[in-house]
DNA sequence: CTATGTCTTGATGTTAACATTCGGACATCG
DNA sequence: CGATGTCCGAATGTTAACATCAAGACATAG
């Protein structure tokens, strides 16, 4: 009759959350690419919801760094050049070494839903899905390491890797599809077996591979 | 003709980061303390501004963990407990850390806004400013990093250890007001002579400092 | 006396109309 | 012909009224 820590609080969400996940995933599809306008009336008009919710959704996306707007002059789809990606990937490195320092050793308890997430990309290769694991691998950390705040931290940065990694892959790098899955299995193990120190450098390989290979191809 | 660089790009804010920026004032002020609500329709009052301003700058001081708002409950000020004072302290060292590595060393011309903050601690005895200086010396520091990104992540939680500072120093403690002038001296000449090394290390030893002697007093 | 159900109240969430602003098209003047 | 000035349209910023919701007071049944 005491079911503590068993249910999460019920938490009910309001249009704009609804609205924010909608604009987050087309522009992850594609719909709206990098230097589109996204006009409030036509959003409204399309999710046939009125322009509070529509504008409270762009503030959350540019929070996370997906638009960029500016005094009444709208909001358009962020456009990641060669020095954002560098700002991303040394700041995602300060990030994880945190992270990961945390969550190196921790019990099984705390790592299963990561080893979870290796076990969804095994039998997945569609490269669209393989990303959204490969960004769902590193939430899961993050949420591993307890620490609210740096999870806020990594969901400033988080969607415009995800975007990133999406853009530099479109219909080209099925090298990058193939190794992510074995890649991730052996961070796992990482986490799991290995101390802090080994950890932290494997993961510093992981993202140096990533960023080399995705930012010297175009 | 060509001023190229000397002008900055004029910018409009609307109401809401004028509202935002008030309320953040209160915050500070103690007008609203750790845990009392923030109504819209008292503060719309208030400022005799329209409830859509304010809520876009709740929203803004949410993301700023100023406040915590729950869905149809309301927004409150945030109240800081031991554990979330742990969480800035060590989110704040990996920023920090990102940062002084990209600042030590760089030319007089990137470090003299961090060095007119110095200047400005000499003269000021009032704890409050004083406060406001030491967190002004960390955002010129995030600021001449040049990392957009890196900057924004600091913002995420300057707030916060703004209002810890400001509740655990509320008349006591008047061993901080003393030494921080002399100790933000101290990291500025690391930053011009030392390297990146040195500095960090000293830059740990001041959050550790400030830390060890906030947590434990009260 | 406890537990359930209803109601009221005071807030937030949503909407649609109004006001303001930016950028470009057009006309005008040197 | 080039530069300046004016106007217009389309978008965003703001407002106030409407709809919805959560928490506590109260009444009621077991």
């Amino acid at each position: 009759m005491d079911p503590r820590g068993e249910l999460k609080p019920a938490r009910r969400r309001g249009l704009a959350s609804e609205v924010a996940d909608r604009l987050r995933e087309a522009i992850y599809a594609g719909v709206y690419a990098p230097g589109a306008p996204l006009r409030e009336v036509e959003l409204s008009a399309a999710l046939e919801v009125s322009r509070g919710p529509v504008r409270e959704a762009l503030l959350v996306l540019e929070r996370e760094g997906l638009v960029q707007s500016r005094w009444h002059r709208g909001t358009t789809v962020t456009r990641l050049t060669a020095a954002d990606a560098a700002e991303l990937h040394s700041l995602r490195g300060a990030l994880e070494e945190l992270a990961v320092s945390r969550v190196a050793g921790a019990g099984e308890a705390r790592l299963s839903p990561i080893a979870e997430v290796v076990t969804r990309m095994a039998d997945t290769s569609d490269a669209h899905a393989m990303v959204g694991l490969d960004i769902a691998f590193h939430d899961a950390l993050y949420a591993a390491a307890g620490h609210r705040r740096l999870e806020q931290a990594w969901q400033g940065i988080r969607c415009q890797v995800h975007l990133f990694l999406l853009t530099r892959l479109d219909a080209a790098d099925d090298d990058y599809t193939r190794h992510v899955s074995e890649e991730h299995q052996e961070l796992l193990t990482a986490l799991r077996t290995a101390d802090t120190k080994t950890a932290t450098a494997l993961f510093d390989r992981h993202r140096e591979h990533a960023y080399t290979l995705l930012s010297t191809t175009p």
